[in-house]
RNA sequence: GCCCAGGUGGCGGAAUCGGUAGACGCAGCGGAUUCAAAAUCCGCCGCCGCAAGGUGUGGGGGUUCGAGUCCCCCCCUGGGCACCA
């Protein structure tokens, strides 16, 4: 190969042309020697060295081309890259290089979220200091992402483990707990008794601890939270001014954050001594309206109330003890069987005056709302379950009318607000939903024991891990000035790289050299936090810092000039955590003076997940080992592990993780096929928002159209210049083809640009190449269509196989920039057009009509057709509809 | 359990606003080329049926001249559930 033939030319000198070497035009001469067969290795290092001495991709902060920020999530460096990651970038690389064509200044970077659980996991099984594991684990990712082809401005990388990342973050982070937006309460976390440490929700299993298999108990730790209820009106609000999202997404953050109206309202406990003020049991509901049916009321096993009553009752005290047992995570919380028992303790219902059992509940938590619910057994499901099980009383206060209730069995209407009216509940009998509501909250306003109230579903952020690869949270701890932040000119806290965890509680305790420090305000010999933050907080901010990665501040002015990000893309996993912390965090930052905008993101793609079967093993102590799906093969309809042939079970088909261990490794494909086919085949398998059950077959036929194009490329090159056709006669088949043509060119701007849909995109360019390659004839203006059509796919498939379609574009016009093509209406035009015939909706015809035929004309010739007249009879019909441009339905 | 998606040939998928179901590709089958194979090219390809035709978009019901698309109920798969990221 001559990568320094004469022919090649390097673009703009010395200088960074950046982007702008599209628009200029400068850069798209050949860089390479043609040569018959399609050989993708060469094609691709000689454009990547090209775009990577040119810094082609390099983003200018100062032109006043429009901007265009492209931001795909950045990726967790777990050791090599995924399907899912070579979807994702290329989906974001597609929409990058396409907008560069139309002449954006457009900003695409890359980075690392390079704090997080795995990189201890690795430790604990190899030995190796997370950090070097994790700086190893980029620079292999690095390699594979450049092997991409990616459009990525690499100038402005970051890692966020490095201290000039997260030094920012924890200045933020001081100048917030200053202002209370963060503060310290207790939390519950999942406690392993064995290996003395706390665990993530993932490593609980079964309620088991994953290394030690000891019963996992429930404990209350400090912790800092961010106090994100503040803004939760703000977020809900927010989600109105981004019609760029998808609906599904801000369906899922509207319901996590919740907001419902309702009443918070308090039973009395009744006191020994008559003498001391009314203690108040406060809980809060959104069925007011049911409350004369409350017949007990259920409190959290951490409720003041359940620990004085188990003081002196064994029975309730075990009960307790083993309400602590199990995981913390939500699902399991709602999974699991409801139990309860009785405390002996009642309450004052505060209208009536009535003696309420108190129960503990095992579904009751203590650090969601007041840690106690009021129990309406006949209108809420859970609670009849509940009654049904201990037998406690049920009695119903809402009927509708036709409808029957029986104690017997739940039914659907039961919980119905909008058909049912109050009964059996003295003064508020035959009210409505809304009016009993009202009516009950006034009387307990005037009692003192309630008012309405809105709440949210939403809790504060607890952000402390008790873990050592993260962010150090920037706290000293001062017997004599309590929590002190550590001041500006301290910062950063930095995190030693040399240590390796062991599994039992966070090993930077054990560092005296970080622990040990001085009192920022009195001097004192004081105690270092050294708990982390959760990894959420660094990916909350990341596409900010990219605007100015060195900046010797958290964000300078040029963050404004770039946000909102005006694409991002990410995996559909991310809708509501990752995406609602990083628009509060948004929210933050503003309000902090760093950033005027509201919102981070303006037009939001969710990709779809890529998934792929799951196989393990499980040892006696029921711990599994988890086998990548390329290891294992199916022998007479059962899986079994490649290495020594014995079974393996089959765990589901579940998006690609590495905690699964079933990540595709695409670097076979790239190695074997070239960076063009794995992008090509990815786009082409599904569209971008659709999940996507991996499976390579199929990638030779995205291989074999890259060699066709290649191929018809050549031929036609082969037969001398020819300009692109501008005008004149053609004929018939070559007509009909430039038609073709620029429909193609309509309906795949149409697809890029609105609908995102890349497969369907790609699917239209290879039926014109398939019509294309049907066209003969070597006169100069059939090739003049040819050298159009060519020209025109080239620029159409470059955002999605960049290297071939350069190399192609540059033989077919040396010299010229790849630009957008753009439609030509004139070569649309069609004087004939086929309609189909339908009789009482089913298909019986076709019908060629002018294409100005109008109705009339249109319902006499397809009655008088010969399909018309078998499937009629003759007999005149009832009905005729005409859809213009679509069909005829005749209705006999 | 709760919230959000999805379900179309042997397979991935298309059908954009209620108007030709199965574009495009994979696999398969038949043919050409070849000493042979690979590669390439041409043709066929939802199911039942010799055909005419019938039937068909997870299942059941409904609206409509017409439903993969809209409405109701059910089943299955995937994502999220606050310490995986």
């Amino acid at each position: 190969m001559h990568y320094d033939s004469p022919r090649f030319r390097h673009a703009g000198g010395a200088g960074s042309p950046g982007w702008g070497g599209i628009i200029g035009g400068l850069d798209f001469v050949r860089f390479f020697a043609m040569q018959e067969k399609y050989l993708p290795t060469e094609i691709e290092r000689a454009a990547q060295e090209r775009w990577a001495s040119n810094q082609r991709f390099r983003a200018s902060d100062t032109s006043d081309r429009p901007r265009y920020y492209c931001l795909s999530m950045f990726p967790y460096p777990s050791g090599k890259l995924h399907m899912g990651h070579v979807r994702n970038y290329t989906i974001g690389d597609v929409l990058a290089r396409y907008h560069a064509m139309r002449g954006y200044n457009v900003m695409q970077p890359m980075g690392w979220d390079a704090f997080g659980l795995p990189a201890e996991n690795a430790a604990i099984a190899n030995g190796v200091p997370p950090a070097a594991w994790t700086y190893s684990n980029i620079d292999h990712m690095r390699t594979q992402l450049k092997a991409l082809g990616l459009a990525i401005d690499w100038s402005r990388e970051l890692a966020t483990c490095k201290p000039d990342y997260y030094r920012w973050e924890q200045w933020l982070f001081t100048r917030l707990f200053e202002k209370g937006v963060i503060y310290k309460k207790m939390a519950t976390v999942n406690w392993d008794p064995v290996d003395q440490t706390v665990l993530a929700n993932e490593q609980v299993i079964d309620g088991r601890g994953w290394r030690s298999g000891a019963l996992i108990e429930k404990r209350e730790i400090p912790m800092y939270f961010f106090r994100i209820t503040q803004y939760a009106d703000e977020l809900l609000t927010g989600l109105d001014t981004l019609p760029g999202w998808p609906e599904r997404v801000k369906t899922m953050q509207a319901n996590w954050i919740g907001k419902s109206t309702g009443v918070r309202l308090a039973f009395k406990v009744p006191q020994k001594d008559p003498a001391q003020p009314d203690e108040l049991l406060w809980v809060f509901t959104t069925r007011a309206d049911t409350l004369m049916g409350v017949t007990f009321v259920a409190v959290a096993a951490e409720h003041p109330l359940a620990t004085r009553a188990a003081a002196n009752n064994p029975a309730l005290a075990a009960f307790i003890a083993e309400c602590k047992q199990g995981s913390v995570a939500e699902a399991d919380m709602a999974t699991m069987e409801k139990k309860g028992m009785d405390t002996g303790l009642t309450v004052i219902h505060p209208l009536t005056g009535e003696a309420v059992p108190v129960w503990v509940g095992n579904y009751v938590l203590m650090s969601y709302g007041e840690g106690a619910v009021m129990a309406v057994p006949a209108h809420d499901e859970r609670d009849f379950g509940f009654a049904k099980k201990y037998r406690l009383p049920i009695k119903q206060v809402i009927a509708v009318e036709g409808e029957a209730f029986s104690t017997d069995a739940w039914a659907e209407w039961y919980g119905d607000k909008q058909r049912g009216v109050c009964v059996n509940s003295g003064k508020y009998d035959g009210l409505n939903y809304t009016q009993a509501v009202d009516a009950i909250a006034a009387d307990l306003e005037a009692l003192g024991l309630g008012e309405k109230k809105t709440q949210f579903r939403l809790r504060d952020w607890g952000i402390s891990r008790q873990r050592y690869w993260g962010c150090p949270i920037p706290i000293v701890h001062c017997d004599s000035c309590g929590d002190v932040p550590v001041p500006a000119e301290q910062l950063p806290v930095v995190l030693p790289e040399d240590v390796v965890p062991d599994g039992s509680g966070n090993p930077l305790n054990k560092r005296a050299d970080f622990v040990n420090c001085a009192c920022p305000k009195c001097g004192q010999p004081a105690r270092r936090e050294t708990d982390t933050m959760d990894t959420f907080v660094e990916s909350s901010w990341y596409y900010a810092r990219y605007a100015c990665p060195d900046a010797n501040q958290m964000l300078d002015e040029r963050a404004n000039d770039w946000l909102p990000v005006d694409q991002y893309i990410g995996g559909i996993e991310h809708a509501i955590l990752h995406l609602l912390y990083a628009r509060f965090f948004h929210k933050l930052m503003r309000d902090e003076g760093l950033v005027t905008s509201d919102e981070p993101f303006k037009n939001l793609l969710t990709q779809g997940m890529v998934i792929a079967d799951t196989y393990y093993r499980e040892d006696a102590s029921g711990k599994k080992t988890w086998f990548n799906p390329a290891d294992v093969e199916t022998r007479d309809g059962v899986p079994v592990l490649k290495a020594d042939g014995q079974p393996v079970i089959h765990g589901g088909t579940e998006k690609m993780s590495k905690s699964k261990n079933n990540g595709v490794d695409p670097q076979a494909l790239i190695d074997q096929y070239g960076a063009d086919t794995a992008r090509l085949f990815t786009m082409f398998a599904a569209p971008p928002e659709q999940s996507l059950e991996w499976s390579d077959a199929g990638v030779e036929g995205a291989n074999r159209f890259l060699r066709k194009l290649w191929k018809a490329v050549f031929d036609h090159v082969q037969g001398g210049a020819v300009p692109a056709y501008a005008g004149g006669e053609l004929g018939e088949a070559a007509k009909t083809l430039r038609r073709q043509l620029h429909q193609t060119i309509q309906k795949v701007s149409d697809d890029v640009e609105r609908r995102r849909q890349f497969n369907t995109a790609i699917a239209a360019n290879m039926e014109l190449m398939n019509a294309l390659a049907k066209l003969e004839g070597a006169d100069a203006a059939t090739r003049s269509v040819r050298q159009e059509t060519l020209e025109a796919v080239c620029a159409m498939l470059a955002p999605i196989v960049p290297h071939i379609c350069e190399a192609l574009f540059a033989e077919l016009k040396p010299g010229a920039a790849l630009v957008w093509p753009t439609v030509d209406e004139a070569a649309l035009v069609q004087d004939e057009i086929e309609l189909m015939i339908q009789v009482n909706g089913k298909l019986r015809g076709q019908l060629r009509v002018p294409a100005a035929a109008d109705r009339a004309a249109i319902e006499s010739l397809a009655l008088a057709s010969e399909a018309v007249q078998k499937h009629t009879g003759g007999n005149p019909p009832k009905k005729v509809v005409v859809v213009p441009g679509r069909l005829v339905n005749i209705v006999a």
